[in-house]
DNA sequence: AAATAGACTTGCAAATAAGAAGTGACTATC
DNA sequence: GATAGTCACTTCTTATTTGCAAGTCTATTT
């Protein structure tokens, strides 16, 4: 990881297991599906909102909440009045294109007509 | 994918998109996990809920039937009297392998305090 | 002044998860 | 041969999270 970057700290954590407290950031239906669309160029609450899954905006509101406070993304203003704000990809979030290729990969070749139809920054 | 294989069919696709398809597959906070625990060998429904995580018992059992039932994983007797039953790798359950793989990494590169001490066939 | 837009927040019912206890098949022990 | 123990679950109840609809807030456009 880059040395100006601080690893993200989790209390509780439920083992040792790296794997289980990725799971804890990342592991759920929606999240990774946001990333996906930060990946995919989106940048705006709205872009979000618009992605054919149709995320709850309560959920969605969580997810980048949680994601801005794990470090993952930073919330950036691209202007003020109104302030209006961006969700843009930090060094840790960056990171996470291996595991969103990975997956993608892995629906693509398993699930029955998916289609990797968006172009990504993978 | 193995052609002798068939690709996952999946009853109310939010999207086409194969990366929300697999989330809806293993997207969740101890899918994963038990897929971790395959990976390293272990086999037994005693031997996941060995795992330092404590996977409440009825969330195993619901976990491994649905995996079974995606054919990612197999259910083989390994003796009669009494029945007892492995929990083994498919093709498809094999190839989530990279996805375990790349999520490892990012956790340990990225989370304060995870050790990544279980030797797993990534 | 009224309508519109973007980004959320709130409230509530429904679904899912957590935790504890119980069941059934069989085996080993007293 | 009754009693305790093990493994693999299932059931029950409570707590937490999700999904959906509606509402709010700030500011702009008409």
């Amino acid at each position: 990881m880059d040395r100006t970057e601080k690893a993200i700290k989790i209390d509780n954590m439920r083992s040792l297991c790296p794997i289980a407290n990725a799971l804890d950031i990342v592991g759920d239906k929606w999240t990774l599906l946001v990333m996906r669309d930060v990946f995919a160029g989106k940048r705006t609450y709205g872009e979000f909102q618009a992605s054919p899954e149709s995320i709850p905006t309560n959920i969605l509101a969580d997810r980048l909440k949680r994601l801005v406070g794990y470090g993952v993304l930073q919330k950036i203003p691209y202007q003020q009045r109104p302030v209006r704000n961006t969700y843009q990809l930090t060094d840790k979030g960056h990171s996470l294109a291996p595991v969103i290729r990975e997956i993608l990969q892995w629906g693509t070749k398993n699930i029955a007509g998916t289609a990797a139809n968006i172009k990504m920054d993978l």
